[in-house]
DNA sequence: TAGATTGTTAATCGATTAACAATC
DNA sequence: TAGATTGTTAATCGATTAACAATC
């Protein structure tokens, strides 16, 4: 039974999906083409298309999708209809927004722990969970069924404190941490760089920037 | 003059390129050849080779790349030489941890100016910045060469907020809220989508108990 | 000069788009 | 049945990798 293996291309496409998804189905909107949705999502229906058919067979010819069902199949698909707990890392500004925010808790994402370094953060509380020292992280974690970590710390600390997770048996790591994790291969990173982030935008505006320079010379 | 095109695949590398390089002059590292770079990032030698010469020569046969010089070139390339002033709409946690972040500063990131609908929090300080109310917005970008707004706001107030970017003439936009932002061609938007993220993350935790499933089923 | 390693061209691979037969 | 639109195969495009001549 061999498994053809989805491209990271198309996964990183789902989210997008599901969000549109979403918000069409709030407006009660029932069936949707490929081609209505590739003018909307600014995208070729084409693609549309190819994408949901990895999974198979969502939709029917002459009607289009059925906008409730594709909606829920994309949230099967991404793993949303399981619950995941999370741990936060870092009780900074950074963790204390993650830990607020409550749109992840409708998907499916616990926030269960927190966990700072600092002494004079330990027993602060974010949404009803209290800071803890670090200390207490290996053992919260086996007592909570904690799938996902999320590293709000800087760099200095992250590679340590992910080989602690990565030792204690943690499935995946979501990291904020300026560096690149290596880990064993069935333990999932993603990275979110931020600076890198703010680099490709400097990147564009100049680029854009000289550009025009040019062509004001060319007149 | 035509200038070829530099893929958004290309520019999306070179932040991580910029990091390394960064490390191995801190390190004191002075030449490094593509075999040793890709060795340390895993990725092909060939691909970095490639990358770099999209911008001209920075090597030399028979010596490879001088860390110090292939930093400053790159650095360069993604404008890091010139400085950038934003500004952060929203007041929040994430806000304030975006404006709280030392090292945007070092790369000529210069927070300037923070604005929020809630009058609670007009006022309040953030690394010695005052939050302003949104009503100011406009007459601050064009008194303090504003180049980048960052949105940390709901994506309901965001769409607006940005339509009122867009009509005094921002140049760029780093938007955190959770909806796609058209803006007219010659506005930079990069988005940094939160749960989008946390969803790919999903999807990978899940696919591999699947496929481990699969595997304890056949034995 | 000999060895190393780039810059660059050519080959391969994968992802996107186009086209259309299948079918609701 | 006729029209619409999918699912899927084939064509195209772009990005990555391999190979090697140029050259330091």
């Amino acid at each position: 039974m061999e498994e053809k293996e989805i491209s990271q291309a198309v996964i990183g496409r789902l989210p997008r999906y599901f969000r549109y998804l979403g918000e069409l189905k709030d407006e009660g909107v029932e069936r949707i083409s490929s081609q209505e949705l590739s003018e909307l999502m600014k995208v070729t229906a084409s693609q549309i298309r190819q994408d949901f058919n990895n999974f198979g067979g969502f939709g029917q010819q002459g009607y289009g999708y059925n906008v409730e069902y594709l909606y829920q199949e994309i949230g099967r698909i991404l793993g949303l209809d399981r619950t995941h707990r999370f741990i936060i890392i870092g009780a900074g500004n950074l963790g204390q927004a993650l830990g607020g925010y409550l749109n992840f808790e409708r998907r499916g994402f616990i926030f269960s722990g927190m966990f700072d370094k600092n002494p004079d953060l330990v027993g602060k509380e974010v949404r009803g969970i209290r800071v803890q020292p670090m200390e207490e992280m290996e053992q919260f974690i086996r007592d909570n069924d904690v799938d996902i970590a999320v590293l709000t710390i800087p760099k200095t600390s992250a590679v340590e404190v992910a080989e602690r997770l990565v030792h204690i048996g943690i499935r995946a790591i979501w990291n904020f941490a300026h560096v690149d994790l290596n880990v064993p291969e069935g333990i999932q990173v993603e990275s979110v760089h931020l600076s890198d982030s703010l680099m490709k935008l400097s990147y564009n505006i100049n680029r854009y920037l000289e550009e025009n320079e040019q062509q004001c010379e060319k007149k």
